[in-house]
DNA sequence: TTCGATCTTAAAGTCAACTTTAAGTCAGTA
DNA sequence: TACTGACTTAAAGTTGACTTTAAGATCGAA
């Protein structure tokens, strides 16, 4: 497939991925005339590119996914070690995404946003 | 306070702080001799800040949740759209959290990330 | 009244993650 | 063969959220 298609394909612009296979999220494909050419795995690279994405890594720990897959057997320790840390991260945050909605949710009595920062405090 | 003061007291930096002012997050305070002073309010606002960032918030969300509560009866229609809106992508995030959470923890026996990403495509 | 810490503003710099631009190359069609 | 559209690289530009720098002004203590 042609960037084009890949981009068409998995929402990504052409840009975006030649910019991911510069920063090294992506590897270089080969090249037929000069022009990348991507066989369909790079649709897989690229869906967990986006659920990373998704989820606030940014496109270092994205390639430290990458490489620890591909470096150690799998899952290897930098896997594991990468993903025991994020996985503490994401709980983290879920956990102040739960309390946040909880105080969006409630019809709020609060007579300014003060008072919301006060009962915000301790979360 | 001085600014040095709550900087201290809500773990922002004073330029951080000022930058707040600057693009009206925070309101301008009364200044003692050209210099900032400001109540235990400013803490409070400060902790919201901190949340909505925590969470996700642009510093324009985050004005515009001030905003809302600053021109209408709380909670404004305003407050309320911004809230609703929100919280939809909260638990967006949640669930793409969870999804992630879960494929991570799996000691996963994908022979390498292609796989994994065929594996995230439907979520 | 002099010193050092803390503050002031304005402007420039930084970082991630891209996008845009410029100038040119290549592939398929008329 | 000439054209069009999709591609190439390198470099510069953009956005958000700050930080850093420069050149002072002010406060409290000695």
């Amino acid at each position: 497939m042609t960037i084009g298609e890949v981009a068409k394909a998995s929402g990504f612009t052409a840009s975006a991925i030649r910019y991911y296979e510069e920063v090294g999220v992506l590897a270089r494909p080969r090249r037929v005339g000069g022009r990348r050419q991507y066989d369909s795995s790079a649709l897989d690279k690229l869906a967990v590119v986006e659920r990373a994405k998704a989820c606030g890594f940014s496109l270092n720990e994205t390639r430290r996914l990458f490489y620890g897959f591909r470096e150690g057997a799998p899952p290897s320790e930098r896997w594991r070690a990468l993903a025991r840390r994020k996985i503490a991260e994401l709980d983290e945050l879920a956990r102040k995404i739960a309390a946040t909605k909880e105080l969006l949710q409630r019809p709020c009595a609060c007579k300014d946003l003060g008072e919301c920062g006060r009962r915000m405090r301790p979360v």
